[in-house]
DNA sequence: CAACATATCAAACGCTTGTTTGAAAGTAAA
DNA sequence: TTTACTTTCAAACAAGCGTTTGATATGTTG
């Protein structure tokens, strides 16, 4: 073993970077093996030599870590919950849109949510789950006692239904306002408004209720 | 020609009737010419012969007329704007999620979004880019001059990211919560929920602004 | 009936996919 | 160097894909 590790590991560290890329740009039924090693500089066999299958690249090629740190960042980014929802949604939503950064691991998952793979099991559990809650807390700080469970439920869709709009439909919206590019700060911008979009609606709605 | 057309026209109509089927379910890409031709009863080869291409049959399979008459029959239901959304969607989230009905459009539609097939350019111009003006005008009735274009464009993104996100992460919130179903009560109650969320935040955001 | 165009069919074509193979190259310890 | 093990590679494999083909019905027209 050299000080880097024998070019084995460098090769499996390029095809996960690689399977990355290429999962994140056409989703896990539309990119190719081929297509990922041609990336990486390495053999086609050596995807089923390092992972076992396709299946297993991508397993691997799967890192939630980004979006956990965000999550635990932003507990104790501020006490009051509604600056905490608006610090959270810029983060996310550049995790989300920005093209460079290491963002890619959020756009692996939002491809699976369409058609789901063997992946989504864990996806789901890992990735998902823990969001839907950090998201069902945070709301329910802020709403407090003034919503049922099912209302506070249907507001953590409502504002992750905003934010997965702008990365599901980005062709679509190419297409209808060209001028658009998800620069950081039309990311910031979108950000904004859902903050203030789904803040609004909440405090609004609670007023009523109460 | 006999009274019904000879059984070409008829093998024409079931090939057509199971690619919406086929395409709703596992997407353009994901769908098989053979697949399709099982479920109508005809042979492989009658889609080449029928359609030209795969491409061809999507094509003739996409029908935005449930679409459009929603519509049209909205903007004569009710002077009020804000039931006129109301109204949209319910009838709207009921074409979208409900697994009868001819409401399968919507969903090749919603499926062609996330990786664009050479259809999009159709689907766009035909179906989403009246659909976004129909919403902008709505919209422009309920908040009047008190949003710029700008964030009334906001806003109906985050209308129908609030629609396309039941539809978009169905298998996940099956696995989340395995007791959702999609009955025409529960496409109502989160119609009910989409619209009373929407119009809070219209209404408090143009307070504010004003 | 004969002639013709249309529609269906089993079979195959050419291509791409994920995966496997067996040999070659590289590496490390005896 | 010899031995044993790991890693790479060109090539091939089996399966699936959309599509094409040529024959065979089917129905219509002279």
């Amino acid at each position: 073993m050299s000080d880097i590790q024998s070019g084995s590991e460098q090769t499996r560290a390029r095809l996960i970077e690689a399977a990355r890329e290429v999962f994140a740009q056409y989703g896990f039924q539309g990119a190719t093996v081929r297509e990922i090693c041609r990336r990486a500089g390495a053999n086609v066999a050596a995807v089923n030599y390092h992972f076992g299958s396709k299946d297993g690249l991508l397993a691997e090629a799967l890192n939630f870590s980004g979006l956990k740190t965000l999550q635990t960042n932003n507990l104790s980014a501020d006490p009051c919950p509604e600056k905490r929802l608006r610090l959270f949604l810029k983060d996310f939503m550049l995790m989300l849109l920005d093209e460079n950064s290491a963002s890619r691991q959020c756009r692996i998952m939002a491809r699976e949510l369409a058609d789901p793979t063997p992946a989504l099991d864990k996806i789901v559990s890992e990735a998902i789950a823990p969001l839907h809650e950090f998201l069902g807390r945070l709301v329910c700080e802020i709403v407090g006692d003034k919503m049922s469970a099912a209302q506070q439920l249907r507001c953590v869709f409502s504002i992750l239904g905003q934010c997965s709009f702008y990365y599901h439909t980005e062709p679509v919206l190419q297409r209808l306002h060209p001028e658009l590019r998800y620069d950081a700060d039309e990311i910031g911008a979108i950000a904004a408004h859902i903050a203030e979009f789904s803040l609004a609606a909440m405090n609004q709605l609670t007023r009523r209720d109460a």
